[in-house]
DNA sequence: TAAAATATTTAACGCCGTTAAAATCTTGAG
DNA sequence: CTCAAGATTTTAACGGCGTTAAATATTTTA
């Protein structure tokens, strides 16, 4: 699995051979589908990782103060992905051919990422930030998407880390400004404008 | 390419197989290299013929009034997708993964379409329908995000057409409304709940 | 009508994922 | 320690894929 992932890392997953992966690990390819399964169930394994360590970045985060939280979780995870780039775009692009993040399944990825968002706009309308004319669940489903699209650009290469932390948090902001309170919406503006 | 089409509607693109395709169209494997080309050649005129169709779909949109102007733009597509449901899914996500939609290229696809709603928004601005406080270029850019991510959710097999035009819609108001001067965002708010 | 140019097909190559069957290694009872 | 039973690894091959050189058939041209 670390020569799998080394190589889907260099050269992404549709470059990832059998005979070539058994090469480098030293072993025959029927070996590969003894101990592991044929392509199909490495790309599992590598997509249960990549939910794995995604989850372990997620956790702790405080979601107190509204603009904090989501920024700590983008930036959690942008930093997550800077420890080995090329790995986790392969992976990402492994798991989006797969149908990973189907929205139907109520238990799926998305269902369950999509809910902290909500979570924490219901929180930012309670606390008078948001005036409540747009739903909550709108307006979470909107933010994570800024956030899906930011993480799909970046994936399909077409731009670096640094830009896809700006763009989730500008698309973020964008969403919250939609709702927000005047005092709340001016804080957003600047932080937008900062963020060009 | 009429039996290129049909395949790759019916099964996909990952499904069309080079024999069959001579087979439905009645010649051998290397008169389609001989007339067309390679598996990449046949996808590039898929590409090309969807990106001709998208242009005549969005010929001729009356631009002077913003709201109008962003759901005729979406709702052409959706007519045009609704043609030929699968083939369009099956050459989007040819287009995709052949990275027809990288941002960097002046005179890429993506340069040329977010063009369109930056345009818009200037002309909003100019109205004193929006408040100028965020650039029209990030608006334009958020609000071409909302279009793309809700196209690929659709071409992904995660929604349907109606909601496609439903998730586009709601991100483009969301992104005007985050800007919107007072009359102008209550407008939005109305028609954001509406689409709920 | 014959030769030149073009179009089509035959037949094969190399690469891929996958798997049955043979060979090797490990384990445990007598 | 020995040797059969079990688990593991490898050998060798299958079928399917995109692709292409070379032979064949067809059309065009002089």
């Amino acid at each position: 699995m670390a020569a799998a992932r080394q190589t889907i890392a260099k050269e992404g997953f549709d470059a990832l051979k059998l005979r070539d992966l058994a090469t480098s690990a030293d072993v025959t390819v029927p070996t590969i589908y003894n101990l592991i399964g044929g392509k199909p169930d490495i790309l599992n394994l590598i997509i249960g990782d990549l939910l794995t360590k995604i989850d372990e970045a997620q956790a702790n985060i405080d979601t107190s103060e509204v603009e904090a939280a989501f920024e700590a979780q983008i930036d959690r995870l942008a930093e997550l992905f800077a420890t080995d780039e090329d790995y986790y775009r392969a992976a990402f692009i492994a798991g989006d051919r797969s149908g990973l993040f189907e929205h139907d399944s109520e238990t799926g990825v998305f269902a369950k990422f999509v809910a902290q968002p909500i979570a924490i706009c219901r929180d930012a309308k309670a606390k008078g930030l948001l005036l409540g004319e747009i739903s909550s669940e709108q307006l979470g489903e909107h933010i994570y998407g800024s956030y899906r699209l930011a993480r799909q650009d970046w994936s399909n290469g077409y731009f670096d880390l640094p830009q896809f932390r700006r763009q989730s948090i500008t698309g973020v902001y964008l969403c919250l400004a939609a709702d927000a309170a005047p005092d709340f919406r001016i804080r957003l503006f600047r932080k937008i404008s900062a963020l060009q």
